[in-house]
DNA sequence: ACCTGAACACCGTTCAAGT
DNA sequence: ACCTGAACACCGTTCAAGT
């Protein structure tokens, strides 16, 4: 019974980690599973249900060891390696800032495994008990470096923010080759782009991305001792 | 030639916006122009780039006044007040501080006038004039607030990822019915929330979102100035 | 209890014709 | 130059039958 449903979502997740998002149809799972499209609805409820749990079935793995039960699904599909190191990193050792940078890694090398992932975050409430635990462990590092308990919600939520958000752009192509954008010069109305005069070097070489979000986190953290220090509002 | 474009665009904007972005199909679209599907792919090319260019057209109106040139469309449409407010609020006029909110809050307005905007915006680089100067706008607040030009462009993405993400999350759900996790307290396996337990009386009120954003923008002023102050890395 | 098959109301897009 | 109509290869989902 319910291992017929995790075959199912096994299979919607390998699909769209091979072929994206859009060819997650219930017809394409039907035929890998080898049965008709119909005898998937009393395991997935519809296909909006299939997208939130195949989205669960993803956070799941961002938690610390020790939180992974038995079940969970098949063992291993593809990326595996990747959520298993992020999930090692998320572990509940060390200071709040190596705690808080090891969530934002694990959460960004998911996306980066599955990135289809990104197409569907910002469309669902952190409901799942594995979000909400997830989120406990945020709540738990901002009170330890210091957050007055009436700002520690809207700074994880700014946090999760950057963190989603960054892996949401890598994986959607947001940033993409939007960083040379010398071909517009001339074609603006207004003929000048000042800013983008004054960085044309700094514009000039490629962006590293991993630098760029662990440049991030350390902002964060900057940012979290800042808010500490001036206690509650 | 281009006025039909431009009647096409606004229609299939309106649609989106009366009836969500799953409603803006060809079919739908053509039905309102009162021409066949095909009658439109002269016009607009295909699918992705209808969803391009309505997404261009959304962040057209971002601009501060004296940008908009002629053309941009038909006149108004519907959510052209929240729009024209923002738009009047993101202008060149006052410090770095100001001018950042006023383009933060204009951003979130638009989302807000048409949330199936940010189904998109994490799927596209900035890369149309409109967008390239918006971000040029960010970058010169930035170099006015002392940040060194090598930071600048890491500073605007993360400063966009925040304000775009917090929109989407708006919009989407993301930031939905999750801050109430007493009915999950029971069913982890381990049984307990300990960072939820101690921000109990922190989590039972709602949240007013407004003031959130405007805290976020914020405390993003203050992290520019902590940047600002280090220097160059 | 579990699955099938036909059907319904949709999609985006191609291609040959029309005027 | 601009548009139509039929067709192709898809969707999610309902419903009545089958075993």
């Amino acid at each position: 019974m319910a291992e017929k449903r995790a075959e199912i979502l096994d299979i919607a997740v390998t699909l769209a980690d091979e072929r994206g998002l859009a060819a997650v149809s219930m017809r394409a799972i039907a035929e890998r599973v080898g049965v008709t499209p119909m005898a998937l609805y009393p395991y997935i409820g519809n296909k909006t249900a299939l997208l939130d749990a195949m989205l669960g079935h993803l956070l799941g793995q961002l938690q610390p060891p020790g939180a992974e039960a038995a079940g969970a699904g098949g063992a291993g599909g593809p990326g595996g390696a990747a959520e298993e190191r992020g999930a090692d990193e998320a572990g509940e050792a060390g200071t709040w800032r190596e705690r808080l940078g090891a969530i934002a890694r694990a959460a960004r090398a998911v996306v980066t495994a599955h990135p289809w992932a990104a197409e569907l975050v910002f469309a669902r409430p952190a409901v799942t008990p594995d979000s909400v635990r997830t989120v406990d462990l945020l709540y738990t590092a901002l009170l330890e470096a210091g957050v007055a308990a009436g700002e520690v919600p809207r700074l994880e939520r700014m946090l999760s923010t950057v963190v989603i958000g960054f892996a949401a752009s890598e994986a959607g192509g947001r940033f993409g080759a939007a960083e040379d954008p010398r071909g517009f010069r001339g074609m603006l109305p207004d003929g000048t782009l000042p800013g983008h005069a004054q960085l044309a070097t700094a514009l000039e070489c490629p962006v590293d991305w991993d630098a760029e979000f662990e440049a991030d986190i350390a902002d964060l953290a900057l940012l979290i001792e800042a808010v500490a220090r001036r206690g509650a509002p």
